[in-house]
DNA sequence: GTCTATAGGCGGATAGAC
DNA sequence: GTCTATCCGCCTATAGAC
């Protein structure tokens, strides 16, 4: 009895994976704005009121996605932060940074899902706030570890702007130097303009070695939140 | 017979916008992927098939909407540039980038169109190359007016990323120093970033004062391509 | 959980009359 | 330039049998 509930589990689960690569691959073919639990399901050689069991809507579906993809990107964040982990904050960084650049040329149209246009008619649930954090947390605790060590420089905070930053601090980076939380938020927001660029098309006839350039824009946003080389 | 020729352009003309004014809508209501002729020309109260007497396909409409998306943010740069002639090239430089958001705030669905995600099976043509370097081209001539003058810093070139820097100066900056070239494709970039996570939901429930924040950014940006405050 | 069947739509594109 | 008609396809969602 025991066994046979954990084979139907089993099998839910795997189904449930298999439409969600399949949704993957529709994404790509087709854009979020025109997924199609029927398409998925033909592909899938079920009928398409089979889905409904998994999904009780596209838009549920959509947001089982929209997690696969924070939570995707936020680990290969953290992973590469604990490859480096001993190494100088910066290192870190730009490790974190490179890692966030890797991911995204791997999975450009998970990319497009949660860092580019918003769907029409689709609101994202609170569920997905938490994965959504978890690269810019990763960037929290490199900048935290550099704050509590001794190689912290604090970025320019004009007045008009202290009590945003404040708020933000108590928010969501307890402890660190509020000029430095908001050049964080500052800097995470364009490091992903540098790769919306990169991946949406914009450097096409204007950037070719996409790497090194890369490479220099996250040591120029390094030195920003306030980790200058050496 | 003239005014009879006459009287049909314009009435071609008439048509012709009339169908990108509601492409647009549909754009902002569906999204770019699903943009559809027939629903164009229902809520027009014209049948399909006329619709093709203006737009061969579905892609030449999505093509004249993004060249129209990129002329109309572009006017607006130079608009704004030009009200600030006279000034010192850091407050033109802010003033363009002030005026570029206000032109992404008040048209957000032509902005996720430029620059969002692209559309997938979607490849714009070469037409669109020049009225999408508009912006950029404003801000070259901002940045050659004060290299011209007494008042550009010299950012950062990395060795590695210098052979890149010069062809991109030969490419589409001529005159600039090509660490001022390479700075510039990066800020602009960065800058299109923030306008991205302001526009696309990323800064909900993290940055409330997002005027503040953004000409704070703009000033940081500034600083980077040489124009540094005082 | 999967199936068939159904309701009530929607799409791009073309041919040929007027 | 607009119309009708057509080809051939697509969609979300539900009901009810097995």
């Amino acid at each position: 009895m025991n066994t046979v509930r954990g084979a139907r589990e089993r099998a839910r689960i795997e189904v449930t994976a298999a439409i969600k690569d399949e949704a993957r691959r529709m994404l790509a073919a087709e854009g979020a704005p025109r997924l199609s639990l029927r398409a998925v399901a033909r592909e899938l050689g079920m009928v398409s009121s089979a889905l409904y069991r998994y999904f009780p809507s596209r838009d549920e579906l959509l947001t089982a996605l929209i997690i696969d993809a924070y939570d995707s990107v936020g680990a290969a964040a953290e992973a590469a932060d604990a490859r480096a982990a001993g190494a100088p904050p910066r290192a870190r960084w730009i490790a974190v940074c490179e890692a966030v650049r890797s991911w995204a040329l791997e999975h450009p149209h998970e990319y497009a899902l949660i860092y580019g246009s918003p769907v029409p008619g689709y609101s994202a649930p609170t569920d997905t706030v938490g994965p959504a954090s978890r690269v810019g947390n990763t960037f929290i605790g490199i900048l935290r570890a550099a704050y509590e060590g001794p190689g912290l420089a604090l970025p320019p905070l004009p007045p008009a702007l202290r009590p945003e930053a404040e708020r933000m601090t108590a928010d969501f980076a307890e402890g660190l130097p509020p000029a430095v939380t908001a050049a964080l938020v500052a800097a995470w927001a364009q490091l992903v303009g540098l790769l919306s660029f990169e991946l949406f098309g914009q450097f096409n006839r204007v950037v070719e070695d996409r790497t090194a350039f890369f490479a220099h824009a996250a040591g120029q946003l390094a030195h920003g939140v306030g980790l200058p080389a050496v």
